[in-house]
DNA sequence: TCTATTGCAGTTGTATACACTTAGTCTTGA
DNA sequence: TCAAGACTAAGTGTATACAACTGCAATAGA
């Protein structure tokens, strides 16, 4: 357990987080007091609040009485985040155009070069997958709204699980690429709406891209989960 | 305190959030665990349980070992908070605009009569502002994306406590009347882009006004909280 | 007088014990 | 055989005790 953080429900947060995104605990697993205190080593009263704020984070589900489960998120949930996350992304991306400063604007062209180099030289899908995150939070966070900002990655949060295996998908790479060009264009012409428009049309195809892969999954392993096919994603 | 609840954690948080609206709490107000647990008669537990949630929520702020205080929400951060609500209910409202069955259109339109009516016969400023809320909730929820309601409903909860404060500004109810009128007629219209960019603008003037109010109340009283004014809100 | 250190009171973080709820099984009666 | 009800096991919700930390005030030393 990482001793940053002073306090142990902090760390059995963090702990349950993990293993939520590397697919230990997929959506659906019961989330037990009990035995996961005696997983980490510590009382049930730590685990118990580390759930509540998972809980009002809206990565796992609680009801009275009833064991916590990590969320499931159905397609249709899936969809719906996607969209709403696609509304956030394409809003600060419009912010973004204006109030980017010169050198977040050289560092979100950094890697979006960087990425263009990993495609070319048929590089690690992994770190391409990395880029095209940093990517999206770059331009997030260059609307300088902090609350805009949180609110995106509280979304993104819980679409993480997924969101890598868009990569997958045969041509995605390409298509993401220049979906990716056509946004960087729009921020250096300063043209808000078109970066809107661009950045949202773009998140919405990568949950429509991620969900026809899902299903298409499902029909041969019913208990497709994340896990299924990545590694651990680095956190 | 309220029995329809089935746990005690829940309860207090319930409790402490109507507090907190009422202005019996107000921002900066330190929330000491035992004293409430005396107060609504419960244990130390359940007060932090609701606590957690509270923090999570982001309606009060929690660090290792001090005090969780009510958030306070400087006029940086209700800015920010507004601006981001705006795009998010903007986005609600165009979905909406395709997407709301007849019956929701026409309560829709019931509300908004009826807070004509209200404008008209100069009836109760609190009964305006509830049907204004009351406007804004509908065409958020007409959008048919839970997640999208969820997080427009987690933002505009935050602001609760001081959106209610726009109707004194003088000349800010026909304002605000007319705002109402072109939107619905977006939405009647089935004009998507129209209707978001009318709800977006509407709700950044709104935080502006609010913004102008309070910083002009700020400068005499110091000390300004929401319970300044108001009633109590009823929740 | 000023500064640093130490002690103390108050508050939060954690462990543990217990009460209550839930779901499943087993018994019992028709 | 089946349904209804009691019993039981497992797990959550709550109370309480204790440990650890923070802020402040008192005190000692220069």
């Amino acid at each position: 357990m990482t001793d940053k953080d002073p306090t142990q429900a902090g760390n059995v947060r963090l702990a349950i987080e993990r293993e939520i995104f590397n697919g230990l605990l997929a959506p659906g697993d019961a989330l037990e007091e009990g035995r996961l205190a005696g997983r980490f080593g510590v009382s049930r009263t730590p685990v118990r609040e580390a759930i509540t704020q998972l809980a009002q984070a809206g990565l796992v589900t609680k009801r009275a009485h009833k064991r916590a489960v990590v969320a499931a998120l159905d397609p249709e949930t899936l969809l719906e985040l996607f969209e709403a996350l696609s509304e956030l992304e394409g809003a600060a991306a419009s912010l973004s155009t204006t109030r980017m400063s010169e050198a977040e604007r050289s560092e979100l062209l950094a890697i979006h070069e960087a990425a263009a180099k990993n495609l070319r030289l048929n590089g690690d899908p992994n770190e391409y997958a990395d880029l095209g995150f940093a990517f999206h939070q770059r331009i997030v966070s260059g609307c300088h709204n902090k609350v805009l900002i949180e609110t995106t990655e509280w979304l993104a949060l819980r679409v993480l699980p997924y969101r890598r295996f868009q990569v997958v998908a045969p041509g995605r790479l390409q298509r993401n690429q220049s979906d990716h060009d056509d946004i960087i264009s729009a921020i250096v012409a300063r043209d808000a709406a078109e970066a809107r428009r661009l950045m949202q049309r773009h998140t919405l195809e990568q949950g429509d891209a991620l969900m026809r892969f899902i299903v298409l999954n499902k029909a041969t392993h019913t208990d497709f989960h994340p896990a299924a096919l990545g590694k651990e994603h680095p956190l």
